[in-house]
DNA sequence: GCGACCAGACCGTCCGGTCGGTACAGTCCG
DNA sequence: CGGACTGTACCGACCGGACGGTCTGGTCGC
């Protein structure tokens, strides 16, 4: 990895990110502190003020990688299966995509309970995202409701775990994905 | 309401609830103070924490209420309706209870995000409920994850609104909760 | 005048943010 | 080459305000 002495500052703004979602998930979303963050990554304070100058600032980096790596791995998937791809295959990886936040992933969707609770404002920016995905989906076959209501489903899974409010076993937790894919891809 | 003098301590402590509602959708679930609901309340902090010892009674009562109030609502529109209502039935109105929380009631839902933000511990009796409600669910004729897969989206759509993440116009809300009223009714 | 209800001053802790300082890698200049 | 200077990364003590909770006292109905 000797390439990430050439870019500006690589790992050490990616740590704290990662130890950010640690700290969440660990702490709960609604307790979130710097310190929490800093000693999760083994850093100080300062250290951790000096790549983000404020706790909003921080937060916004994370929700920013959040969205930005959703699109990153829906352009890749895409990419694989060759060709360009069109709006319904879109769809269904970004559906695919947003499924795999269980387990391992779910740390990235920390970002989104860590702004709801600290910085609701933080939230627009995600809801326009949303408001554009809509309105492309409105354009599909099967229309608004049909997409709109798995993305309802796929939302209530995410939010489900990351409120520790989902009872389901992994067992029905793979069912209930493989329910949703299948009903994505019609 | 003249009865309500016989009940301990009747009115103050709903409006209490009320006020840390109000206070939970003003400043944010990750914002909540007991200054605030007792400014909302028109009430001191004393005289809130003479009702509510602390801001996690406080919370828990909160969730409490929403709980209590959820099963109210069902049981009430059970019995309107007249006979012993079957595990269906109850479902059906389950899930039109949950949905009419857009847009007056929202403020109940606003328990569920205070809660996951400040004592994600209490989130572990609502998760038992939500279980139980499951292994229900799982007898009904079209199993588990019919049920479940509504149940989820109706969550997508609560815990949406809740985050402040619904781009939806209320006219495709309300085109949203009758596609799954319909859904519910098969 | 007694107890339920409430007011609000006060305390201790926590937490975001500041600030002065250290270490170290270049870079420039003689 | 070598010393002065600059910029970057980081440390950690510290400050000020916010917030949960305590305490003392007051008010009002019975």
């Amino acid at each position: 990895m000797y390439f990430r002495n050439l870019i500006p500052h690589p790992p050490a703004r990616e740590r704290l990110l990662d130890a950010a979602e640690r700290a969440v998930l660990e702490t709960g979303a609604g307790h979130l502190t710097l310190d929490a963050v800093a000693k999760f990554a083994g850093v100080s304070k300062g250290g951790l003020l000096h790549h983000f100058p404020s706790k909003d600032s921080l937060l916004e980096a994370m929700l920013e990688r959040y969205l930005t790596d959703v699109e990153a791995q829906v352009a890749a998937r895409c990419a694989r299966r060759g060709g360009t791809p069109t709006r319904v295959e879109q769809f269904r990886e970004r559906v695919r995509v947003l499924l795999e936040l269980h387990p391992d992933r779910q740390a990235a969707g920390a970002a989104l309970i860590a702004a709801a609770a600290d910085k609701p404002e933080l939230m627009a920016h995600c809801r326009a995202g949303y408001r554009e995905l809509l309105d492309e989906l409105a354009q599909l076959p099967g229309g608004f409701e049909r997409s709109a209501l798995v993305l309802l489903a796929v939302n209530g899974l995410l939010f489900g775990e990351l409120l520790q409010l989902s009872p389901y076993t992994s067992e029905e937790r793979s069912r209930l994905v493989k329910a949703l894919v299948k009903a994505v891809d019609q």
